[in-house]
DNA sequence: CGAGTGTTTGACTGTTCTCAAATGTCGTGG
DNA sequence: CCACGACATTTGAGAACAGTCAAACACTCG
């Protein structure tokens, strides 16, 4: 459990270090963070549209989402969420929570006091400013699925979301070079993603298989062909605003 | 048009100050930006995916819109911009463009050199604090979309992007306190931000309009029952993290 | 083995898209 | 003033897409 928040701060860390590298100082700041950890069910909610947290959560294990609900009880999933995310970010500066967060998987969550980030951030401004790209690149996630909800075919959406999903989870170290993944959650929540219902989900997800495009198996996941998934997707990493130095895979020209 | 750029400024800062009061100080600074101002017509681009911007727009008069668009060529309106608006704001953080800003009207715009913002936000981190914040109700509006877009009907879709427009334009002073405004784009515009096909949101504007839930016509928009409409497209405006402060205390609207 | 959860299938309904054409509006130039 | 083109809105009809409901099947865990 202790491994787990050194390791999920670790990967903070790095992901802060997508555009310039943190000083030794800023570095020893974020890994000092106070945090409580604590535990939740697939399923449970970690927090509420309209609460006032107190706390930012960082994810240590597991998933989680964030989402909406209509009146009419349907629900959308608005991100998902791994290790070295925080969610609830925003909760700093926008105080009362506009959207829901609960675990998506048996989850591990250490949480961050919002008197010490602000502190962190005073302290240290370049700190403030890694964290304030880190929501910027949620927004620009949120741009990549309001395009693929609004003008792609439910096929190439779901292929769409697949990529995104290899590509953080690969950028965080979940992924292997073959681009094999664990994706633990069941069609029901992919639907509530893609805005889709749960039987097209299945038909389509049978249509994305029978293509050789992925394979899906009790949560785990492969791409037969990366180069054929992300072309037929369209998928452009760019807008994940990975930098270069992630050297992993995600832009080898090998393919294409 | 010096008198927009000072105006637009203005509007700049009273959103800013949406949760704190800035300081005289802090207040004189944004309104000393040195702001080259441009004038663009609808249809033209301001910056392109994949640009590299050294200014930031700020909106003085019009609309604008961020959008992405499919291989196959269909354009994904991503929001909508008026006075007072920063669109690319982030790429100060995310240098490299990851979707395009186009005007949708005859527009205004002020440029802000990045490198004089950059140095606005280290000798004032409260100014950046409140940027911060600004880019954060962005997103907040990205997720209310994906909402819209994933879970509710064309009908209700298009009835909250009315609430939405409204509320928005009322909270820089361009609508009247009977919600009068004025939508100066066109139905393919509208289509391209809800993700329908021209010919549907045709015909769902004709049920909104003989539900008498709307009014549109040549440009001026209404909203004869707001409770009505309101209620039915389940509209509730803290996502847009308006502050209590600005209920409907209106200038008279005299604007574009 | 049986309960619970998740996946798959079938049949049917309804929404939304596409294509194509008609109508309306506005500004320009003859 | 009228004719014209450019653009925007409206209409119709058929096809494609995605949703609902309901049931069957598979897998896991106690």
């Amino acid at each position: 459990m202790e491994n787990r928040l050194v390791d999920c701060l670790r990967t903070l860390v790095c992901k802060l270090e997508a555009v310039t590298k943190l000083t030794a100082n800023e570095e020893q700041t974020i890994q000092g963070l106070p945090a409580m950890t604590r535990g939740f069910q697939a399923g449970q909610a970690i927090a509420l549209e309209g609460e006032r947290p107190e706390f930012c959560a960082l994810i240590a294990s597991g998933w989680a989402c964030r989402y909406k609900v209509t009146e009419a009880g349907s629900r959308q999933i608005l991100s998902f969420h791994f290790a070295g995310d925080i969610p609830d970010l925003q909760s700093l500066l926008l105080p009362k929570l506009d959207h829901s967060l609960m675990a998506l998987t048996s989850l591990e969550v250490a949480f961050l006091p919002h008197d010490r980030l602000n502190a962190v951030f005073e302290a240290h401004p370049r700190l403030a400013r890694a964290f304030w790209r880190d929501t910027l690149v949620d927004a620009s996630i949120y741009r990549q699925w309001l395009l693929c909800m609004g003008r792609l075919p439910a096929l190439q959406q779901m292929a769409h979301l697949f990529c995104e999903i290899v590509a953080r989870l690969d950028a965080v170290g979940l992924a292997t070079i073959q681009r094999e993944c664990i994706i633990p959650i069941p069609q029901t929540d992919l639907a509530d993603a893609l805005g889709m219902s749960a039987v097209h989900v299945n038909r389509t997800l049978q249509d994305l298989r029978s293509h050789g495009l992925i394979s899906w198996n009790r949560g785990n996941f492969s791409v037969p062909d990366w180069a054929a998934l992300s072309s037929f997707a369209e998928f452009d990493p760019a807008y994940l605003h990975l930098e270069p130095k992630r050297s992993s895979q995600l832009v080898p020209a090998s393919q294409t």
